[in-house]
DNA sequence: ACCGCCGGGTGCC
DNA sequence: ACCGCCGGGTGCC
């Protein structure tokens, strides 16, 4: 049975993402990648042995052992209910302590000392995971048994049996009944009713169902928009708002709660209290249309429902009552309790939002909105808890949260925060992730595109901002949900699909009202442009490929090409370059040792590529922007908080999460104050120079410019240095044109949009626009063809750029160009992404790969980049 | 009796 | 704890 767990499916859904662990130390070649743009091209499946990922983790046996010391705490259990392990590694009388907790929390006893000695060695060292259950004597007065699993890694099995036995335990080996069902106990888990294990294409298959559109009718009953929204609502949009508004009001216990003889009952864990367990007010809405429309449409759901609460009155009745007015707002000002919503977003959506904020509600209602951004933001409560709506960024909630978590954000109490972009929470262990749980909040809503990533572990943020009791804390996600699921119990998946099905509403492009699309698009076409460098273009690129190649060659032939990863990368983003211009390609080939300050210059000068390439600019920790980069001795860029943190928690040895070389504070080095304007001007010192695929452009500018002088375009590179390249001949040939770069300000960014969007003749008929400038949210439908100068790793960062014109309030069809070098490193990367789309797309059958057939893969990658 | 046995005091880690 | 364990009291039959 548990070979399973080895099959694709299971692949599939424990994710190559990064999810939830206690430890950096899991973070894996995949992150590493991501620093150059290679996180999809790499199927980077993580490596065994490098990851701590509890979902690889097989069950050892179980043991009955005793609670102890129940007289002395508060916290109680039920007969067959869950508790929680912990080590007490600081109490006075036993380093070896283990508490026992319930699910709440709350301590119950201790685990008798002869048994804490071999667990807290185990725990300690995390060869295994220990679970309890109480199965009985749950009212005892001193002592109670508890059935603990034990879980881990396969090879660490032996290790924890020989430490068991030398203190005289001894597992009883797995049974189906103890290690199907993730339930507590056996009355959950009658034998003879084990749970039925799924195929891999039913796993699959009902994975992908999760989010699926949701007939019921609450969720298709539609709602007229306030009378305070300017404009009217579109049928799926007034659905999502009766949703929303049906949400906000709810008094249903949460899911998996049950009310018996005045006890609140958990039946996932048999926990059970007098106090009624808050009902979630909010919800995940997950429309995928996002790529598309749901920027626009979600703003003016929530202009709806922000409006709807501001008035403090029932949606209905605001709608009836034509005169509503500013005197309605009033009413509001007297009431207690908190009537702020904070919105927070990715600082790319920020102009959307407050865009949407002044285009969909009545010029005669006043809102007060307050973007709580920049050096001179107000941090003034009174003030702050005045405004009804303030908007403010997830690196901006992160940075003040900071270590100590006293921000006024998190000091004022909220009436609704919503997160725009919600995936980006889904590492637990970024900043973010536990700035944004820490809020307080009345109402909690979650906007994503992506819900579900790759995994079911990027679901656990999510509920646990949700404050969906018991999953708040990982570990009953976990148990209850996470691993059930994963090990393929049909009960489990059900669960997780009355979960979903029960706090979010989901519609996809395909979806449909009444038999009408949702959504009606004009079309979008790609064409692939071929470039053919000239002889001397040439000559450079084929020079760097062989001396990239020769190193390669030899990495290969010494067996270290995954040591070389970096290097190998720099290659390919040597060669990357070079096909688009040939002075985006800064040498920086390493030489041997060098003094401190050159090493120190160099790591600079390799950030700034790394920054500057316009590839990738994620930290791999937080998965975010970089916030303050700095980069390690071992050439990784991080965010300085994020490794900082990492350093803090893992000394005295700290490793680099990507490489596991050694880490210093005191060797990371902080990119110096931006120069960006200056080492593009020094660039500009160097004679400008075309390219062929400049020419390829401008050609095709100047073409469209004499068919319609009025067609606004997009021109989309990786790198900002291009794009600074391609300003030049654009000037000669009087090109009115506009700039977009992720590391623009605020006020910059917003100028740019609006000029753009601009419809008066003389406005910019081109911007050039970095791929990853904007988020999901930016729209620029003012564009209706899009020149994709260089081949993103990841098809779907570029359909998201390709959305960004492609979606609701384009009337045009879109038309899209791709230039691809005739014979070089993009072609390869164009089959490469072809073969993963036909991967991804077909069949689930791919077989199980072994550690050293992921890692042949990775190196067939490489060769066949490189035409090795 | 450097034992056994009795029965009171006592009780997590 | 209606247990185990500890350590003091005690001691032929």
């Amino acid at each position: 049975m548990l070979s399973f767990c080895r099959d694709s499916a299971w692949k599939y859904l424990q994710s190559t993402h990064l999810g939830g662990d206690r430890t950096y130390s899991h973070y894996t070649s995949r992150d590493f990648s991501s620093q150059f743009g290679l996180e999809d091209f790499l199927c980077t499946d993580d490596i065994p042995g490098t990851d701590e990922d509890t979902d690889s983790a097989v069950l050892f046996g179980t043991l009955r052992g005793n609670v102890v010391g129940l007289r002395y705490y508060t916290g109680v259990v039920n007969n067959n209910e869950m508790v929680a392990l912990q080590r007490e590694p600081n109490n006075l009388y036993d380093k070896n302590a283990v508490k026992v907790n319930n699910v709440n929390g709350n301590q119950v006893g201790h685990i008798k000392k002869e048994l804490a000695a071999p667990l807290a060695y185990i725990m300690d060292n995390k060869l295994a995971i220990v679970e309890g259950v109480v199965p009985y004597g749950a009212k005892n007065a001193f002592t109670m048994p508890v059935q603990m699993s034990f879980w881990g890694k396969e090879e660490n099995k032996q290790t924890v049996l020989d430490k068991l036995k030398m203190h005289g335990f001894k597992l009883a080996p797995p049974s189906k009944s103890n290690w199907v069902s993730g339930r507590a106990g056996p009355s959950y888990s009658a034998p003879g009713h084990a749970a039925v294990q799924m195929t891999t294409e039913q796993l699959k298959s009902e994975f992908d169902k999760l989010f699926e559109d949701l007939k019921e009718d609450d969720k298709t009953h539609e709602m007229e928009g306030a009378e305070a929204v300017g404009t009217p609502l579109l049928p799926h949009q007034k659905q999502a708002l009766a949703w929303m508004v049906s949400r906000e009001n709810s008094k249903e216990l949460p899911l998996f709660w049950e009310e018996k003889n005045s006890f609140y009952y958990n039946t996932l864990t048999n926990f059970a209290e007098k106090e009624r367990p808050e009902t979630v007010l909010g919800g995940i809405l997950a429309d995928d249309m996002g790529l598309v429309t749901m920027c626009s449409a979600l703003v003016n759901l929530n202009t709806e429902l922000l409006l709807f609460f501001f008035f403090s009155v029932v949606f209905v009745i605001s709608f009836q009552n034509k005169g509503l007015s500013v005197q309605s707002v009033k009413k509001n000002d007297s009431e207690e309790g908190p009537r702020t919503t904070l919105i927070i977003c990715p600082l790319s959506v920020l102009s959307n939002w407050i865009d949407q904020f002044e285009q969909h509600i009545r010029p005669d209602v006043h809102l007060n909105i307050y973007v709580y951004y920049g050096p001179d933001r107000s941090k003034d409560p009174a003030f702050l808890s005045k405004q009804d709506i303030i908007l403010t960024t997830y690196n901006i909630l992160a940075s003040d949260y900071g270590s100590r978590g006293d921000s006024v954000l998190h000091r004022l109490k909220w009436l609704r925060v919503v997160l725009d972009e919600g995936h980006t929470i889904r590492n637990p262990n970024a900043q973010q992730t536990k700035a944004a749980l820490n809020l307080e909040a009345q109402r909690r809503w979650i906007l994503t595109g992506t819900p579900i990533q790759n995994s079911l572990k990027d679901l656990w943020s999510l509920l646990s901002f949700l404050k969906l009791k018991p999953f708040t804390d990982r570990e009953w996600w976990h148990r209850t949900i996470q691993r059930p699921v994963m090990l393929g119990e049909q009960g489990a998946l059900r669960r997780l699909q009355a979960l979903i099905k029960n706090i979010t509403l989901r519609r996809t492009k395909t979806s449909k009202i009444k038999g009408k699309p949702v959504l009606e698009l004009p079309e979008r076409k790609i064409f692939i442009q071929h470039v053919t460098l000239t002889e001397e273009e040439r000559k450079i690129y084929q020079s760097v490929k062989n001396e990239g190649k020769a190193a390669i060659s030899r990495y290969f032939n010494e067996g270290t090409v995954l040591a070389h990863y970096a290097d190998v990368l720099g290659v390919v983003l040597r060669l990357r370059q070079l096909c688009c211009h040939p002075h985006l390609c800064t040498n920086t080939s390493s030489s041997s040792e060098s003094t401190p300050e050159e090493l120190r210059e160099k790591l600079v000068n390799k950030m700034k590529l790394i920054l500057s390439s316009g590839s990738d600019e994620e930290c791999a920790i937080c998965l975010d922007s970089l916030n303050l980069p700095v980069i390690t001795h071992c050439a990784h860029v991080f965010c300085k908080p994020c490794i900082c943190e990492v350093i803090q928690s893992e000394q005295p040895n700290a490793k680099c999460p990507l490489c596991r070389n050694e880490l210093r504070v005191e060797h990371l080095v902080e990119c110096p104050p931006e120069e960006s304007d200056s080492s593009i001007e020094k660039k500009g010192d160097r004679e400008w120079i075309s390219s062929s695929k400049i020419n390829a452009l401008m050609h095709a500018l100047i073409d469209l410019r004499k068919q319609n002088p009025a067609v606004k375009c997009l021109i989309v590179s990786q790198f900002t240095t291009f794009l600074s390249l391609i300003e030049t001949p654009l000037k000669e040939s009087g090109f009115v044109f506009t700039r977009l770069n992720g590391s623009m300000a605020q006020k910059k960014r917003v100028q740019a949009i609006q000029s753009f969007q601009d419809s008066q003749t003389g406005s910019p008929t081109i911007m050039l626009l970095s791929l990853k400038a904007g988020g999901v949210g930016l729209n620029l439908t003012a564009a209706s063809r899009v020149f994709l100068m260089d081949p993103a790793w990841n098809p779907a960062a570029e359909d998201q750029c390709f959305d960004r014109c492609h979606r609701l309030g384009q009337k045009q069809d879109v038309v899209i160009t791709k230039f691809i070098v005739k014979n070089s490193v993009e072609e390869n990367m164009l089959k490469i992404q072809k073969k993963k789309r036909e991967l991804a797309a077909g069949a689930f059958a791919a077989k199980k790969l072994t550690v050293s057939e992921v890692k042949q893969t990775k190196i067939n990658e490489i060769k066949s980049l490189i035409d090795l």
